[in-house]
DNA sequence: ATTATCTATAGATCTATAGATAATGC
DNA sequence: ATTATCTATAGATCTATAGATAATGC
């Protein structure tokens, strides 16, 4: 409101806050663009115009495209994982010594499904990466493995104590289809809302958190019982 | 082995035969490569050297690069659609008017699983592709709307038969999560390879096939009992 | 003096098209 | 005569870098 002459405005940034902010903005750019069109259907020149920062810039702060896409993730994945390695700890003492399919996969997804629910501006183009990148063959194999595979080894462990007469097979595809079910939800990419005609909406998330965990713990028992009967293509192993 | 001097070298293939040649092998390899690195990871000029062709033909015989993966998926989505809805309607005669949730999976899915097993080498690069497409939020939600949604709701017709006392949003939910999972399936991105250390393979759909339709049928029966629990977030809808 | 940002530009690559050439088929 | 294929090229865009400028902070 005060007239304030451009040459007495004083300085509100120090050096190091405008580095950090643009820094972010770049990080939030990329990951939403990203998020929305993948590796290569975005630019660094887009990056750049989104975040209102020169083109140029992205180059001082990281090294490549691809520096930027690991520091994108670098940002995310290990909160994300830290929550998740929490969440199976605090169940593992909680269920003392008897962990359930139920408990470990609500200890699992839920963890994820809070951060959007609760910090949604901050996670939502976070959590979609993610889940393109899982169903992207070529960049981000690398990726999952590096960020999330220690703690995904630490669910199969708890459901293995769970389903102590389940078959290793069996576990490893029951959360691989966990896993599928959960990066499409995570992607949050429509298609449910126009095939349900409006009764459900990709961005419901709490809708999705109140019906996987259940949907997906009845699964592992039904394929845990059904036992012996998979296990004729495993038989093709050494 | 003859010796056949270059003037005398009879035409073997007529001028149609060589159309249609270049044709397949421009959609053979943009299937390909478009399965592997998407929509904006392959340039025009990437699959016409994969393909064996001048670049320019690309655009001799489709208009652009829309048209291009328009025309990828016009060959292929068709038939699979097709072989789906004539499985359900197989299953919608045999089971007498009482279909039950496994036999109407097992009728939807297993269809695909078996264009992979009995016709492979023709087959896994659009069914990758497929997956990418599902996946993926800018391109291709048009694409899966109009060659799939039709026999899916089928699906969910008979899915809805099966569980008479199920709501819709249950319905939707549950098959959200059965794409999910099929989808990263047919992706085969070899993060399963990795994190069960070989006991599993991205790549043996036997596999998956012998337990996806049962592990998704306990998931319906298990989010249908638990039937009004879920449904405090669809109270938001009008 | 240091460092965040911008100017200018190299060099590669991409999509697309106009027009020439060469092979088929009447 | 028709049409499949190639030559040549336009024009845009992309990643990346060298070096100049301008703002902070000692």
């Amino acid at each position: 409101m005060a007239t304030t002459s451009r040459a007495e405005r004083p300085p509100r940034r120090s050096r190091a806050e405008r580095r950090a902010d643009s820094i972010r903005q770049i990080l939030d750019s990329a990951e939403e663009l990203f998020a929305e069109r993948g590796f290569h259907g975005v630019s660094l020149k887009d990056i750049a115009a989104h975040a209102g920062v020169h083109h140029t810039l992205v180059h001082y702060y990281f090294d490549d495209k691809n520096a930027l896409v690991d520091a994108v993730f670098a940002r995310r994945a290990p909160v994300s994982s830290k929550r998740r390695a929490d969440a199976l700890e605090a169940y593992e003492e909680a269920c003392g010594g008897t962990p359930t399919v139920e408990g470990a996969l609500h200890a699992f997804l839920d963890s994820d499904f809070e951060l959007y629910l609760e910090h949604q501006e901050e996670w939502k183009h976070a959590l979609a990466l993610g889940a393109q990148v899982a169903n992207t063959p070529d960049w981000g194999a690398d990726i999952m493995e590096k960020h999330f595979d220690p703690v995904v080894r630490r669910l199969i462990e708890l459901l293995k104590r769970a389903l102590p007469g389940c078959s290793e097979a069996d576990l490893f595809w029951g959360y691989h289809f966990v896993t599928g079910a959960f990066m499409l939800t995570l992607a949050r990419t429509g298609r449910i809302d126009a095939l349900s005609g409006g009764v459900c909406r990709s961005d419901d998330l709490l809708a999705a958190k109140q019906r996987m965990a259940e949907f997906m713990a009845a699964g592992f028992h039904a394929i845990a019982a059904q036992g012996g009967e998979g296990a004729a293509s495993d038989r093709s192993l050494p």
